[in-house]
DNA sequence: CAAATTTATTAAACAGTGTTCAATTATCAA
DNA sequence: TTGATAATTGAACACTGTTTAATAAATTTG
């Protein structure tokens, strides 16, 4: 089977190839506007091949979006070593936001892009879940410290997740610049300070 | 001059029944789904002539735009009459996450399309504009009142805005499904009064 | 080795898109 | 009625995602 083996392995590379062509030109232009052409061009491979290594543009993408997402939980993951979990949920944020600064076109295509497939079991959401599930439990962590007594954890986990996915699509859909005389780093850096000083009274 | 103000009523007229079908399709398959021939076939209408009245797709969308922002003004103007700050603080924010509930298509025109006309300027700006200056007088009120003390008042703003927007920008992009064993009603519902319940300790 | 079969690739085609433009009609002023 | 202006049209252009029949390459089988 050592064949096969290689062939397997010649189809993946093709496989990384698309993949890398198509990272590049969809961070570069976004969803809509990157073509099926566009990204066959740049590895001059024919635009109905592209059909025979995946179903259909979605499916590129999704691939793509599944990246960013494995992307930015190793970043928080970093934070695991930080024993106290306050200050580690304090950390999450800065590393969630300070991730959507520098990686403005991932948090696009991860985040503000419709939701088509609602099949729970696809990989993208089993890494959604596990990510709101180390949230919730950090907070709950935090409840057991004292702090955000009385609140359910739930909704707590749901509104801490607005706050920063809030901050962080005002930026990545350049909703920001109505804010005037102030930059994104300001806005963005001190906008989250003060939700942490409303933590941090609670 | 007579003639020509009938001629002006009759080209607004026109100007109209195009909003009329573009706002239709628009808020019933979005931005990208909806094509300048549908809006035509709509009015039986030739899809060359929306150029004589729009200078593209985007300019009929941009007052579709401004539609929704005067809608959503015109709820949080009812506001006014709440004489004490914080509870009119409050009471935004449920004006602003219903509507979004009420008018996710208009929503996701408002916010949730990358911003293309930089022009400081154009009147989607000023409005914004004038609700973030809204926004602000109010936390300033509040302030004096004694809340919210030792924060800037700008900032504190911008992180309120996006505490709101966030929960509507998960909502209005099917990402509350991440959430199980929770409608988005309840998400929202709670989520927002979690973070009241922040605001009401600061 | 040759034939048959599987795998991979291609170009052409289909139905759709936003937009432009010459030709055409309708409307009004002189 | 003529000339000019305003409004409308359909065809065309260059693009889009996707399908498919034909082709080429590689592998398996006889």
């Amino acid at each position: 089977m050592s064949i096969a083996e290689r062939k397997q392995e010649e189809k993946q590379e093709m496989h990384q190839r698309i993949l890398n062509a198509a990272r590049k030109i969809f961070l570069e232009k976004g969803y809509e506007k990157t073509s099926m052409r566009n990204i066959a061009n740049e590895i001059n491979y024919s635009p109905g091949s592209l059909y025979f290594h995946f179903k259909d543009k979605t499916e590129i993408f999704q691939e793509l979006q599944k990246e960013g997402f494995t992307l930015l939980l190793n970043q928080l993951k970093v934070l695991n070593s930080v024993a106290d979990p306050f200050e580690r949920l304090k950390a999450s944020g800065r590393v969630f936001i300070q991730f959507a600064q520098e990686n403005k076109d991932y948090y696009n295509l991860m985040f503000m892009v419709e939701e088509t497939v609602k099949d729970p079991t696809e990989t993208r959401f089993t890494i959604a879940q596990e990510a709101i599930n180390h949230m919730c439990s950090m907070i709950r962590d935090c409840q057991q410290q004292g702090k955000f007594k009385e609140m359910d954890a739930d909704y707590f986990t749901f509104m801490v997740i607005s706050a920063m996915h809030g901050i962080c699509a005002l930026f990545c859909k350049d909703r920001t610049t109505s804010f005037i005389n102030k930059t994104n780093e300001e806005l963005m850096e001190n906008g989250y300070a003060c939700f942490v000083a409303l933590l941090e009274k609670s």
